[in-house]
DNA sequence: ACTCTAACGGAGGCACCCCTCCGGTTCAAC
DNA sequence: GTTGAACCGGAGGGGTGCCTCCGTTAGAGT
């Protein structure tokens, strides 16, 4: 994959150092991140970060000078993820799809719920995102809509905020998301 | 009401003090942790709580020893008018009902969301106001499936994570969730 | 009115977090 | 190898939150 076809595949890159060992960190820092932004949502500290990445706070500060900075790359990187995530369900059947395409859309929900509380839905990088994700999923569902498996009254917007918020929640297990899940999406569907 | 049909509704009542200016500021701090707990989630400053509800720390920790303590409380209280809100909608129609009494469940997932990430799943006070909710609830499930307006393959357990997920997202307005949620109970409905 | 006990509030000790700054270290280019 | 620029880690100052303790206040019963 050398062409980058979502322009938030570039933020990632561009902030990554050329040093051996300050890439190291950078990557090091990133994974602790979406650890802890997971666990502890938008609250996590930065000294925890810094400490599960086997680096001092200071390394930290050089590559993400302010809590949102990493707040962004962070989710950049899973909004890129979900992208390329999106081309390689296209030669399923419609529905089947979207469908497995929205289980990938699931697991990104973790850090984005943590980005929602610290990011403004307003800021650049965000909107950058969403516009990649629009771009990335939205023909999914049109496909199915034009199949006639999907209904036609509600657009890509609806339906990822009825995944994201049924993933979201906690649940017994994963069979009862499942079933949940699968229950809500036949409101989506059409003809049975 | 005089008799308190769920256990549940004890619990409140059990804490509050008798002398007059403890009892005001029981109540105080009450409202002003639902509200915080409702603004910032588990991780709100107790010492804010206390700064809200015009009365020193010690007053707070006086009343409840534990955050744990002040979030069962609030957690309880809310469950309570839940479940009285259950017994006004029964006579309507079977699914009306349903719906309706979701609808009020929507305003009370703002706090539970809070009391999910602070208390244990398994904690006592948890598990009796799930059970009162559910006793309170879960017939309005039951009617309307034997009306044959609601789907039989699914739980109470299975709605009420549905619509607490969905509720619990951002949305562009509250159009849009209505819709949303419209939908996914489009999954739930039979006969139409 | 008086008493005495329950309740009050906030100072203070401890812990943690944020962020800056700088002396020491390591890479990479020559 | 040498060198210097880039990078490293963590000490430290300021801030906030948690919780305890205790001198002061005010309600309730007589």
């Amino acid at each position: 994959m050398t062409a980058t076809p979502f322009p938030v595949s570039e933020i990632v890159a561009s902030r990554r150092p050329h040093r051996k060992d300050a890439a190291r960190n950078y990557d090091a820092l990133l994974t602790a991140a979406r650890e802890a932004f997971a666990e502890h949502g938008a609250e996590a500290s930065l000294e925890d970060i810094a400490r599960r990445a086997g680096v001092g706070i200071g390394t930290l500060y050089r590559n993400f000078p302010t809590r949102r900075d990493l707040f962004e790359t962070v989710y950049a990187d899973e909004v890129n993820a979900l992208c390329r995530a999106a081309v390689e369900v296209a030669d399923r059947e419609p529905w089947q799809a979207l469908t497995s395409w929205l289980n990938r859309f699931t697991g990104y929900m973790v850090t984005k719920r943590a980005v929602r509380e610290a990011l403004d839905d307003e800021s650049d990088i965000f909107m950058a995102c969403r516009e990649s994700m629009y771009a990335a999923g939205g023909p999914l569902l049109e496909r199915a809509q034009k199949a006639g498996v999907a209904r036609a009254d509600m657009d890509f917007g609806d339906l990822l905020r009825m995944v994201a918020g049924i993933t979201a929640t906690a649940f017994e297990d994963d069979a009862q998301r499942d079933r949940v899940l699968a229950i809500a999406l036949d409101g989506v569907r059409t003809g049975r």
